[in-house]
RNA sequence: GGCCCGGUCGUCUAGAGGCCUAGGAUGCCUCCCUUUCAAGGAGGAGACCACGGGUUCGAAUCCCGUCCGGGCUACCA
């Protein structure tokens, strides 16, 4: 897989997750949000959570909160980041507001972790390196740069920034700034010879410097672009291990030579792959990647739900998200959050991207589903019955026990809690839905309606009313009519349920009650008949 | 176009020159269990390890080339 030692880094680890707030993020950017978080934990180190608010022209109101929302939903808390004061600063028209309850009251040491507030940094270091001739002021308008981009197309050449500005006077350029002449600063690439990059997953990647060009490292707008501030911050937040998609392998030369430019050393690059839609391409809205929570607005307004919403198990979606791209290095895929992160490493990160595997993560979360204690499981189901209006908003505590007592039959049943309305719903009903399918076929058959008259008659009699007891009075007028095994069953679950499939019918008649059951093989009774 | 990264069953993966006639999981199929479904158990189909050359007694594993896929190529991140 790789041929570095990864293991027992030298300083203190500490991993950072740097969202930009332009847009609600799918699982894909959560996926390389826990891989840090794990490292971090694995090490003993520190997580921070640092939010890069340069392009202050994308930022989407309230994604602040759903990434903060949905990270520690997960239980991706971070040990460092944004807290109650720093949030409060913000401005709400354009961040929304985010619940103080989850914010810290402090954020850390190496704070802020706004990069809006950390301006003054980056304009010392700005300052420093145009001093030192390693940057410059540049005059092109975007304008001026899209006319050389066309140009340099037209004639089939790779564009890169010519450089004009390159040796231009920083006392002239200073005062035309002054004079209020719009102006971005470059920093100065090498111009020829190699550009060694380490990637701990990919090991060494020697770029040619003339394939560079001097990258924009203070906008017009007076803020740094990514480049410059992710890397400064980097280096102030003392970050041990960048780990980030691999989209930035790319761009790595440039913050090398950043590193390189101010002396200091730089963390350790590691390039998560890329988490893929079915159609082979980075998870996107478009493809309709699923957020963790909420929901999301396809371009043509499709709504995708968040996974949690969908009822899939924080845990479950943890343990997935840690498997994909991910292998502790033997078979093992069901793992406590614990054994995930005393067994995670940078060795076990797979190289090549993969895909959102659906199908999978249901089938994880049937497992997690399965482990619940019945308590939590009842838990975490009533509000989809709520939802479904299955139940009121406020149930009492006799529609509480009945609903409970529904919902534990479901439960080797179930992939995801979405589920259960349609499941149960019947259970709610005054009388069930009928499928004609169902009732062609073990209703209206010579014989039925006599049947399940006597299985009433003989439940009308049944004096304490359990799964058991009224198993034995079912199978006693089944006897008498010679039927047995689904023969004996089928008629009497369609009438009870409407329909052919669900939980063991002695287990779902004793949880519906006698009253429930008497009136719905009645109905039956005349369906068969009619 | 240029530069870069990647390529083992449909999917997620194990694999660090002989343990590989390639293992596990998921999905699919069959059977068992069983009042149905699910769960569980037992099987099955599914990968000429992208392709072609080399190195080696021996290669999925090392080297080169090709192809395919992806990323970047902004005063976005």
């Amino acid at each position: 897989m790789t041929s570095h030692d990864l293991t027992a880094p030298t300083r203190r680890v500490r991993t950072r997750f740097a969202p930009s707030p332009t847009g609600f993020l799918h699982i894909g950017a959560f996926r390389t949000a826990l891989f840090s978080f794990l490292l971090a934990r694995r090490f003993g180190g520190d997580f921070i959570l640092r939010i890069e608010d340069t392009d202050q022209a994308r930022l989407v109101t309230n994604s602040l909160a759903d990434i903060i929302g949905s990270l520690l939903a997960l239980g991706i808390g971070y040990d460092e980041g944004p807290d109650k004061a720093s949030v409060a600063a913000l401005d709400a028209e354009k961040y929304g507001v985010v619940d103080p309850a989850l914010l810290p009251d402090h954020g850390g040491d190496y704070g802020p972790y706004f990069q809006s507030q950390r301006l003054p940094r980056y304009r010392e270091l700005l300052d420093q390196l145009l001093e030192e001739g390693k940057a410059y002021y540049a005059f092109e308008t975007k304008e001026d740069l899209d006319r050389m981009r066309k140009a340099a197309d037209i004639r089939k050449e790779p564009f890169r920034y010519n450089g004009k500005y390159r040796n231009y006077p920083l006392g002239e350029a200073r005062d035309r700034v002054a004079g209020g002449e719009s102006a971005v600063i470059r920093f100065k690439m090498p111009t020829d010879g190699p550009i060694r990059t380490v990637d701990a997953l990919r090991g060494e990647t020697v770029w040619d410097a003339r394939t560079q060009d001097d990258f924009v490292i203070l906008k017009g707008d007076g803020f740094p672009p990514y480049h410059f501030s992710s890397m400064v911050d980097d280096h102030d937040m003392a970050i041990s291990h960048i780990l980030r998609s691999e989209e930035w392998i790319s761009s790595t030369p440039k913050h090398v030579c950043l590193f390189d430019a101010f002396g200091w050393e730089p963390p350790i690059f590691v390039h998560t792959p890329n988490v893929l839609g079915n159609d082979r391409k980075k998870l996107s809205k478009r493809t309709g990647a699923p957020p963790v929570k909420g929901t999301i607005y396809k371009p043509n307004g499709e709504p995708v739900i968040g996974l949690l919403d969908q009822g899939y198990l924080e845990d479950a979606v943890f343990n997935y998200l840690s498997i994909t791209g991910w292998s502790p290095g033997d078979d093992t895929e069901v793992m406590t959050r614990e054994e995930i992160t005393r067994r995670f490493n940078l060795e076990g990160i797979s190289a090549s991207p993969a895909l959102f595997d659906r199908d999978k993560l249901t089938w994880l979360n049937g497992v997690y589903l399965r482990h619940l204690s019945p308590a939590a499981l009842v838990e975490r189901a009533l509000p989809y019955l709520i939802a479904a209006k299955l139940l009121p908003a406020d149930p009492t505590p006799s529609e509480r026990t009945y609903a409970a007592s529904v919902i534990v039959l479901e439960q080797e049943r179930l992939k995801t809690l979405d589920e259960i309305p349609g499941l149960t719903d019947f259970f709610f009903y005054p009388l069930p839905e009928y499928a004609d399918k169902s009732v062609a076929k073990w209703l209206k058959k010579v014989g039925v309606a006599e049947y399940l008259t006597d299985v009433a008659v003989a439940l009308g009699e049944v004096e304490n009313w359990d799964a058991e007891t009224v198993e034995t009075a079912t199978r006693g007028a089944g006897e008498k009519h010679g039927r047995e095994k689904g023969d004996l069953t089928h008629p009497v679950r369609v009438a009870v349920t409407g329909r052919e499939v669900g939980p063991s019918l002695f287990d779902a008649m004793g949880a519906m009650g006698s009253e429930r059951v008497l009136a719905r093989l009645a109905h039956a009774v005349e369906i068969a008949r009619g």
